[in-house]
RNA sequence: GGCCCCGUCGUCUAGCGGCCUAGGACGCUGGCCUCUCAAGCCAGUAACGCCGGUUCAAAUCCGGUCGGGGCUACCA
C-alpha cells in the first residue's frame, strides 16, 4: 500500500509555525516512504475563511520549499481538493448514515444542551449529549417543510469504546461515555469539520493522518465516521503542540507566529525548515544541522517526541547564521546586492556593485539575519554619512581621536589603494603616534563608516574609495573640533 | 468539573533496566584569536518534578501525586 498523507489547513489565518511544522512532517513522511503528499483546503467555515489566508498558505509553503503531489493548485484525481466544493458529497454521506441508523436528525435546543452540560458538571461526569431529543424521519421532514431543518448528529454507541494505536503516542483509549453524539451536518446543510475532514480522508485514500495534538480527542469521532462508511481506518499520528516561552500555547501574544513573519525578518527557508524539523524530531545523532536529503532519509514518526516544545527562536537565529555562511559567496553577493538596492531604493552602478562584491564575504560571515545586512554596508553608498550617536560619543571623545583622524588623512593620501597598502600606511601612522591598533583604529572606523561596529576596516576603506575616504576624514575632523 | 496527552540542563533534545560520574546543540560565562562586531577554537555553567513500589540494579517499568497543555461548539 502506498503512503498517502495530507496537510489540510483551514484558511482562517496565516500559515503559522505550528502548521508549517505539521506540513513539513507530513511532507517528510511522504518523501521518506515514496508516497504522495496532498494539500487540501479545509474551508467548511465560510465565515472565517478568506482568500488572503488561502494565498498566504500557498505562498508560505512555497517559500519553505514544500511541494505537493496532489491538491489545490496542482489538481489530481479527487476533484478540487476544496471542501467548499464538496458539500453535496458530505450531505450524501450524512443522509446515508441516517438511513442506516448511524446518525439521526436532532431537535435539541441550545438550552437543552446547556442543561445537560450543567447537570454533568454538577455530578462530576462528562458533558455528553446522548440523543435524547432525536427526531423521527417524519418529524424531521415536517421541520424541513416548515423551513426549520434540523441538524444531523452521529449516534455514538454506548456503552462502548474506541481505541487506536497512535504512531507517536502509543495506544489511546476513549470510553464512549465521554464521546457525545456530535453534529455532522449543520441545520444549514453544511458539514462540520469532523464529517468533511473524515469523508475526504476516506475518499482520498489517506493512509496516515499526521496532525496536531489539539485534535487527539476528536479522533474517536473520526474513527467512528470512517467505520460507518465501511472504510478502513488510517494510522493516526498526533504531534505535540508548540508553546510560547511562558509554556502556554503559542499565540500572537508571544510575538511572530506566522511563517511569513520569518521570511520578512530575514530568515532563510532552509534554516527555518531545519529548525522546525528539529523542533520535536530527532535525526538520531548529535548533529543538528541536517540537510533536506538527510531529513527525508531519516524521518520516522517513531522518533518524533511526545512532549510539547517551546518555540524559542534563539537557536533559529544561530542556525540562520550557519545557513548564511553556507551560501556560496556568489549567491550571497547577489542576495546582498538585491537587499542593498531595496534598502537604498535605487539600483547600484557597476562600480558600486563591484565594491559590494568585494566586501560581501566579510559581511556574510557576520550575518545572522538577511535584514541586518544592508544597513551594515550602507556607508558605501551614501554621500553623507549618518553617525551612530553612541559610537560617536564613545569613540570621538577620546584624546587620540583627533590626532588619528588627521594622521590618517596624510597616510591615506599617499598610500597604495589596496588592502595591504592601506593597512601598512595606517599601521605605520599608528606606530608613529605610539597607539595600538585596538584604540587607534576605532576613531577611523566611526569617521569612515559612521559606527564603531563595521566590517573590517581596511577592506572597508578600500571599498569606500580614496576621495570619499579623505573627505570623510575631513568632515570628521571638523565635527570633532 | 469531565476526558485525553505530556513531564531530562534556561531552551531544543539523546537516553528504551546495568555502558549515566546522565551525552549533544543553542544560550550564558571565561579564555584564545583579533582593527570593532561577528565567525572560529578551547574550557566552564546547568537537568532526570515529587513520593512510593518492582528489581541485585530505575532517568528508563508500575502506582500515586503535583505541574503543564489540549478538548469539552451547529470553530477547525
Amino acid at each position: 500500500m502506498t503512503v498517502r498523507v495530507r496537510f489540510a489547513p483551514s484558511p482562517t489565518g496565516y500559515l503559522h509555525v505550528g502548521g508549517g511544522r505539521t506540513a513539513l512532517y507530513n511532507w517528510l513522511f511522504a518523501r521518506h516512504h515514496g508516497g504522495a503528499f496532498i494539500l487540501r483546503s479545509d474551508d467548511t467555515d465560510a465565515q472565517r475563511s478568506t482568500d488572503e489566508f488561502r494565498a498566504d498558505i500557498l505562498d508560505s509553503l512555497g517559500w519553505l520549499g514544500i511541494d505537493w503531489d496532489e491538491g489545490i493548485e496542482v489538481g489530481g484525481s479527487h476533484g478540487t481538493y476544496r471542501q467548499s466544493d464538496r458539500f453535496d458529497r458530505y450531505r450524501e454521506v450524512a443522509e446515508g448514515f441516517v438511513a442506516s441508523g448511524a446518525a439521526y436528525y436532532d431537535a435539541a435546543t441550545s438550552d437543552d444542551l446547556k442543561l445537560i452540560r450543567d447537570q454533568a458538571t454538577a455530578s462530576g461526569s462528562s458533558p455528553v449529549y446522548d440523543g435524547r431529543h432525536q427526531l423521527s424521519i417524519e418529524a424531521a421532514q415536517h421541520r424541513v417543510a416548515a423551513g426549520d431543518p434540523p441538524p444531523i448528529r452521529f449516534a455514538v454507541l454506548r456503552p462502548g469504546e474506541t481505541r487506536f494505536e497512535d504512531a507517536v503516542r502509543g495506544e489511546v483509549v476513549f470510553d464512549h461515555a465521554n464521546v457525545d453524539d456530535f453534529v455532522i451536518l449543520r441545520s444549514d446543510g453544511s458539514p462540520t469539520y469532523h464529517l468533511a475532514s473524515t469523508v475526504d480522508d476516506v475518499d482520498y485514500a489517506i493512509t496516515h493522518v499526521i496532525r496536531g495534538e489539539d485534535i487527539l480527542s476528536s479522533t474517536p469521532k473520526h474513527i467512528l465516521i470512517t467505520e460507518a462508511m465501511g472504510a478502513e481506518r488510517p494510522t493516526y499520528a498526533h504531534l505535540s503542540l508548540l508553546n510560547g516561552p511562558d509554556g502556554k500555547k503559542l499565540s500572537k501574544r508571544h510575538g511572530d507566529t506566522a511563517i511569513r513573519a520569518y521570511r520578512d525578518a530575514g530568515f532563510l527557508p532552509p534554516a527555518v525548515v531545519n529548525f522546525l524539523a528539529i523542533l520535536g524530531w530527532s535525526p538520531g545523532d548529535d548533529e543538528e544541522i541536517v540537510s533536506l536529503q538527510d531529513m527525508v532519509e531519516r524521518f520516522e514518526l517513531g522518533s518524533v517526541s511526545k512532549n510539547p516544545a517551546v518555540f524559542d527562536t534563539t537557536k533559529l537565529e544561530w542556525m540562520n547564521g550557519v545557513y548564511i555562511r553556507q551560501m556560496s559567496p556568489e549567491a550571497f553577493a547577489i542576495e546582498l546586492g538585491r537587499l542593498v538596492a531595496g534598502d537604498l531604493g535605487r539600483e547600484l552602478s557597476e562600480a558600486e556593485t563591484q565594491s559590494l562584491v568585494d566586501l560581501a564575504p566579510l559581511v556574510q560571515e557576520r550575518a545572522k539575519l538577511l535584514t541586518e545586512v544592508a544597513p551594515q554596508v550602507r556607508f558605501l553608498f551614501v554621500d553623507e554619512l549618518e553617525y551612530d550617536r553612541a559610537s560617536w560619543d564613545k569613540v570621538m571623545a577620546t584624546p587620540e581621536a583627533l590626532a588619528v583622524v588627521e594622521g590618517a588623512r596624510s597616510a591615506l593620501a599617499g598610500s597604495e589603494w589596496t588592502h595591504q597598502g592601506v593597512e601598512a600606511a595606517l599601521r605605520t601612522m599608528l606606530d608613529e603616534q605610539g597607539l595600538s591598533a585596538r584604540k587607534g583604529l576605532q576613531p577611523l572606523r566611526v569617521a569612515l563608516t559612521g559606527s564603531s561596529v563595521s566590517p573590517p576596516l581596511f577592506e572597508s576603506i578600500v571599498a569606500v574609495g580614496r576621495d570619499r575616504a579623505l573627505e570623510r576624514l575631513a568632515v570628521a575632523k571638523k565635527r570633532i573640533g
